[in-house]
DNA sequence: ACAAAAGTGTTAACTTTACACCCATGT
DNA sequence: ACATGGGTGTAAAGTTAACACTTTTGT
């Protein structure tokens, strides 16, 4: 029996979802979406493998994971038996201008999926489902939002996390009192509408739960 | 490479957590408690070896189970290459009562465990930690206490799941605004002090989170 | 000048916390 | 009668929710 790593890669871009799938060059599934997956060898941890195989598949290095669900149906593969593991990951924009898009890699709307191989739909579905409940402790959000944001910007994340709209004042109000960002004094430019202020994370921020 | 599923089954007893653990009886770790485990074979998912893990091991039949960890240390296992996959339940004092308990199959105190084989120790802390944060939610707790209880009684296993005190007239009004319970018009008898009024959890309730 | 998006403050409703005395039973 | 544990109410503090107008930019 063989067993596999599959790594559910995250962002937000221009304020959406977005997952990095890979095109599949073979049957089964050939031209089909997949998640970036490897087979666990004997002598490596889930861990390693999954550190393996975004290091090979898509020369990232030093990406947190956190381990979702295992998906164990018989035929979930159909020329072999293959229990999968599934890794789940959020990153910021710096990490996503490394990456090499091409015909073969690129990021998906979560809600705007292309036709996807194996289960790699529902597993997707998971992760997607583990992401939004982690982006309400405030650690994930800094990892998602290290260098400069606006407030709009992480309102609007928040909306689609929770799936309803959010009052600007209390958000605002709210976010604030949490006491985990300073303003830069920089302003977003070029936009419609008057700009934003730009704010960071503090240095060390209390690990709590937002929303 | 092997796959096993692993039970880790908690239950409250007189207001303390307990998991179920059997003695191992051969080598390696002969002697020691371990947790119910079962190999996955070629042509059963997960959720199929977990179920009849519990049915041929313990005999226990119709237990909901929720997918833990996945745990892959290369040698977690002396004697082969396995990666374990830990299932986590918690039931309720019925099925408790149904077990026979024996000199290999017994309730350990979560804080008071016995020598422990393998990484079985490590995998409990994480199903403990599951179970915990699943008894926030309204219908766990209602599988938990299906039967007659008292509201000291959940409030002592809140206390220890939130790892404090709580103020007994905070708890109360707060716990029956949630509309989830009502009187059954009997009280306990026997114990020292006044008799504490029974409830029973209403036949449909809203799924939500509680503390 | 107008359209677009961001910034700001107050009040009412609700939730949480803190706190002390009486009640029903067993011994 | 006393010890044990359960039941009850109220007020202050804190949090959330509802709500509209002004400011700054680009066109």
């Amino acid at each position: 029996m063989q067993i596999e790593a599959l790594a559910s890669i995250l962002t937000i871009i221009d304020g959406k979802f977005k997952i990095l799938l890979m095109r599949k060059k073979t049957e089964p599934y050939k031209g089909y979406w997949v998640l970036p997956s490897e087979f666990v060898e004997k002598n490596s941890t889930l861990e390693e493998t999954i550190n393996l195989c975004v290091s090979n598949k898509l020369e990232l290095h030093n990406i947190e994971f956190e381990q979702s669900l295992a998906f164990s149906a018989i035929d979930r593969n159909p020329s072999k038996r293959v229990i999968g593991i599934s890794y789940v990951s959020i990153v910021d924009s710096r990490t996503v201008e490394k990456l090499n898009i091409n015909d073969s890699l690129d990021w998906f709307e979560i809600d705007q999926l292309p036709k996807l191989g194996y289960d790699h739909s529902e597993i997707i579905m998971e992760s997607v489902e583990m992401i939004k409940n982690k982006l309400r402790e405030s650690t994930t959000l800094k990892k998602l939002f290290p260098s400069d944001f606006t407030l709009p910007e992480i309102q609007r994340m928040y909306e689609q996390v929770l799936n309803h709209d959010l009052d600007r004042r209390n958000f605002r109000k709210k976010f604030l009192k949490a006491d985990l960002i300073e303003e830069t004094g920089d302003k977003t430019i070029g936009n419609n509408g008057r700009p934003a202020k730009l704010y960071r994370f503090k240095e060390e921020i209390e690990s709590k739960l937002l929303f």
